[in-house]
DNA sequence: CATACGCTACGACAAAAGTCAGACCTGCAT
DNA sequence: ATGCAGGTCTGACTTTTGTCGTAGCGTATG
């Protein structure tokens, strides 16, 4: 009966090495839910109740200021999750506020539960350690983007991350590419334009041309 | 013979868990270590080939742009460990500079050793899984502050973190107080300016004294 | 006592970033 | 076709941040 969340279960890459008696009584606590696009998934500052794992769809996870801006932190896609650190520590609130991108579908663990199956799981506890490494790296990357580079150097570097080849085809508006830089859209459409004066790229309908790959490694840092 | 090192072995909270069998191969294998005040331990960007746990005084961790500018992303001092997390991300570097503050002695494993002590134990896991996601957490916050805070806005948050009371007594110079920030001494010291004249902190030799808890909370959001 | 040094204060300036308003283009729904 | 909405382009303007040079002040050192 019960099928659907099996597969979904097996289907998340940190619950590779679990047993099938144990993904078994996971399927009997674990909640399937789906989001309508733009929804908000989880509210930043709010008590941790529980995990969540991404079947379908994407997730942004960003926070918010009092004025409004937004800083995303991260994408995330089918396989990962978040709000996987705070049951780690006593008293946390959810880091960060989460929301639908596109139609969404999430697998959630109540707080307890999860921590009881870190601690009888080795496995797991070794996957979420890789997991949480990789993020903390992300994170101090990203730090270091806003404390010391310019928009312009942020820019560069995110394109150059985006592209794919020398195209970065995703419809990227300029407002999604602020979010991400922690700046605002205006800002972000004169740095293109500056790229764009330099030689260093050509914006044509629907995507980016990359011109200059070493031009904009250069501009990358500052 | 090696008893100091055992000592110093058993003072580290992460190795709270760990038998009298596994202290004393550790014991074997650590290597104990002693910088002068200003050295550097550990080079941004080269591969990761140990991980460092502090036995006495303290380590600054920062990241340095192209400019030379810092962004400091914690100081640590003794039982606390770094360069913990790129020996789970196969090809990673180390992702921060770290200096000595004061004469500072650290004990090092290689990162191979300490992945295998890992897998061995499940307190030392769990223990290392708290401390991962508490600097997620912490990084999460620093990043909130970088994209969406003015310098005043941070360094009024800064400013009510490190107080005892209504007083923040260390010596901090503005200096030091510039790369937590993320800036320059100089901007810290107009923001300072800005706050002294808006009645919300008054300074005085070797300390600040804050005159308007309320005052500063309200600034700090911007 | 003189000097050197580290830290701070201040003003002037330049560059970067944020804000605002108006106009345009496109696709879509009425 | 008309109107609308979302996204973009543009320029003007303000504020914030970074940079520079100079000067003051205290402590430590000779």
């Amino acid at each position: 009966m019960d099928d659907q969340l099996s597969r979904d279960l097996k289907a998340i890459p940190l619950f590779a090495g679990l047993t099938e008696r144990t993904l078994l009584e996971l399927s009997r606590v674990a909640l399937r839910r789906t989001y309508a696009p733009g929804t908000l998934i989880l509210l930043g500052g709010d008590p941790c109740v529980a995990v969540f794992f991404i079947v379908a769809g994407q997730a942004r996870i960003y926070r918010l200021s009092a004025q409004g801006r937004q800083q995303v932190l991260a994408t995330l896609g089918p396989g990962q999750s978040f709000n996987t650190a705070p049951p780690f520590v006593p008293e946390a609130s959810n880091p960060a506020s989460v929301e639908a991108v596109g139609e969404t579908t999430v697998l959630t663990l109540r707080k307890d539960t999860f921590l009881s199956l870190v601690r009888e799981c080795p496995d797991l506890s070794w996957a979420i350690l890789g997991d949480f490494a990789s993020r903390l790296l992300h994170l101090t990357d990203l730090v270091e983007d806003l404390a010391l580079r310019s928009v312009r150097g942020r820019l560069a570097r995110f394109l150059l991350e985006q592209a794919d080849g020398l195209y970065v085809n995703r419809q990227w508006t300029q407002d999604e590419m602020a979010v991400h830089l922690g700046t605002v859209r205006d800002v972000v459409g004169r740095a293109l334009r500056g790229l764009v004066d330099a030689g260093l790229l050509r914006i044509e309908r629907g995507r980016i041309v990359l011109l200059d790959r070493e031009g904009l490694e250069a501009e990358s840092d500052s």
